[in-house]
RNA sequence: GCGGGUGUAGCUCAGUGGUAGAGCGUCACGUUGCCAACGUGAAUGUCGUCGGUUCAAAUCCGAUCACCCGCUCCA
């Protein structure tokens, strides 16, 4: 039985096997290549492309049953990757994309500047008060919302503190280390891993987003950037969806496409890369129905991804805590796989996240992004929605016209479910990366026959006596209805081991008996059993195997 | 961004200063009677890249790029 375990499988043999079967490439090997991007290779454009097309299926064309019973509302969009860049100042990407960051030069560690609160040991009970104490040049940092590194940074003070005869407050006076009377007094400042002062760098930006100009002026005025998410894209259209699609609250708009974050370090193969592909739901709702979607989406993401062949037990749902929800998001459930670099662990595949109504409001004139402080004076949207069917029912209970208005106006809110496509190429890869001594091949990938890239090898048993004629015409019948493969060459156990690392799940193959009985073997990929069908029998007993 | 490791044919790797190699894979021809069979033949390399030392560099030195591992980061 062979290992289904994430955890015992090599990345470095999926890597090598993406590469020899043309999953995966290196981009741009020749140049020797370029940090944190990927080429899709034939079989990975393929598995790629099918778990797209299964993902809008179920998402746009054929949404899934609400908890109310009545099937969802949900339209399709494609919107560009390159926006105004003032849609980004209001998301708060430009200004919140980008934390600062300081580094400890002594032991190398990194923090988020504005994760690093200063204890100022000027307030020490000398009678100094808030006048700087010049006996006193050491300030000690440690991190926001440790107790432990705070209880350090406390003990090195009073160390110093006692050397220099002071003792500090029982509660100094706490500054962020951002706080600009720390600008040029970096010297003074003990890092929170270190004992000695100014092995802080100064903060330094680190912005995620990739920038390029727009026309053959390279200047600021002329600055934009590449989405580093598809979602604002639709909160840019929600609009005009609504105006023009007839759909009314609650209701989804769903978009796939490339996106681009300059990540820091890149790594594990095609898990955090620079260009990557998102599928993202924003779903709007009105606010206190939006637990019920939350509740949904969550459950119905993750019966999504088994659908997809993935075992439930490489599956975790991962309720974000309150401390590391982003700046818009209110809730925030990430649904994990145990890759084989994060295993007995798991990664992240798809977040659900509530977005509350931060990104409509975001986009609408005279809103201040609380995080970058940028006021919106651009937009001309007002994301305001009148529910008519709440207004009607409130006008028949008989309310005021302000209980009426409370009762039917609101900003929608929304439950954005995240995944990422090549994510769901990597967690298929790994999935179906399976090791078995005992085959020619020795491993094989087992993916679920809807999603494999090749659906059918066809093989003349040998390469005489009529079996090469039979097998085209069996492969001309299948082709125009699944992506199949015809193959004389060399010994039929060679072609049998080539289909095993391709993941195709069906050989048919051609004998003597099929020119005498008109049937032919079907060999499956996970048991390598053979049995004897009906040549006509072979397209119905494709379309049945893949509908699974 | 920091530290460690690796880089030679499509893959796995040998080759420690003196003519660029093996196994597997790929391709062609022959053969074939169900799991990488066999025979014959062929293609594939600026030894990651750039520079230095040397009569001579895959090999020694420096830089750089990429990948892997550990930190860091991941709205």
């Amino acid at each position: 039985m062979p290992d289904t375990d994430p955890a015992s499988k090599s990345m470095e043999a999926i890597v090598a096997l993406c590469k020899r079967r043309g999953f995966v490439y290196p981009a741009s090997e020749i140049y020797g290549g370029i940090n944190g991007f990927w080429d899709y290779g034939p079989l990975g454009t393929a598995l790629k492309n099918n778990i797209r097309d299964h993902w809008w299926k179920h998402t746009v064309e054929c949404p899934p049953i609400g908890p109310d019973g009545e099937p969802v509302s949900i339209v399709g969009l494609d919107s560009s990757i390159i926006q105004n860049p003032r849609a980004w100042e209001a998301s708060g990407h430009v200004g919140g994309f980008s934390d600062p960051m300081v580094d400890c030069t002594e032991t190398k560690k990194r923090y988020r500047a504005d994760q690093v609160l200063v204890m100022v040991s000027w307030d020490v009970e000398d009678g100094s008060g808030d006048e700087p104490n010049g006996a006193i040049d050491r300030l000690f940092a440690f991190n926001d919302s440790d107790d432990k590194s705070y209880a350090l940074a406390r003990k090195k003070a009073e160390k110093f503190a006692k050397k220099i005869g002071v003792t500090v407050a029982s509660n100094p006076t706490i500054w962020p280390l951002t706080h600009a009377e720390f600008d040029g007094a970096y010297q003074y400042i003990v890092g929170p891993d270190t004992e000695t002062p100014g092995t802080l760098t100064e903060p330094r930006e680190f912005n995620l987003m990739f920038e390029t100009f727009v026309g053959a002026i390279r200047d600021d005025s002329a600055k934009a950037y590449l989405r580093p998410e598809t979602a604002q894209g639709i909160f840019l259209n929600y609009k005009n969806v609504l105006d023009t699609m007839r759909v009314k609250v609650p209701f989804g708009i769903a978009q796939i496409g490339k996106s681009f974050r300059n990540e820091v370090t890149p790594r594990n193969f095609i898990f955090r890369s620079r260009e990557f592909e998102l599928m993202e739901l924003e779903w709007f709702c009105a606010p206190d129905d939006s637990p019920k979607w939350y509740d949904f989406w969550k459950h119905e993401r993750m019966r999504w991804w088994e659908s997809l062949g993935v075992s439930k037990s490489n599956l975790v749902f991962r309720d974000h805590a309150e401390d590391e929800l982003a700046h818009y998001s209110k809730m925030c459930v990430d649904i994990e796989y145990k890759y084989p670099f994060t295993a007995p662990g798991y990664g992240e595949l798809e977040g659900v996240a509530h977005r509350g109504c931060y990104d409509l409001n975001a986009h609408t004139r005279g809103t201040v992004n609380d995080k970058s402080g940028w006021k919106n004076e651009f937009s001309n949207a007002k994301m305001e929605y009148l529910d008519q069917e709440r207004q009607q029912k409130a006008r028949e209970a008989g309310l005021s016209k302000e209980e009426i208005n409370a009762a039917s106006k609101y900003i929608p809110n929304v439950i954005e479910p995240a995944s990422g496509l090549t994510r769901g190429v990597l967690v298929l890869l790994c999935e179906a990366y399976t090791e078995d001594e005992s085959r020619p091949s020795k491993v094989f990938m087992k993916f679920k026959p809807r999603f494999a890239p090749i659906k059918a090898g066809i093989f003349p048993l040998v390469n005489k006596d009529g079996m090469p004629e039979v097998a085209q015409k069996l492969y001309m019948g299948l082709r125009e209805k699944f992506t199949c493969q015809i193959d004389a060459k060399q010994s039929i156990g060679k072609r049998y081991a080539r289909m095993d690392e391709a993941g195709t799940p069906y050989c048919f193959t051609v004998d003597g008996d099929t020119l005498s009985g008109g049937t032919v073997t079907v060999r499956d990929r996970d048991s390598q059993s053979q049995e004897r069908i009906n040549i006509d029998q072979v397209e119905k007993f494709l379309a049945e195997k893949i509908g699974e």
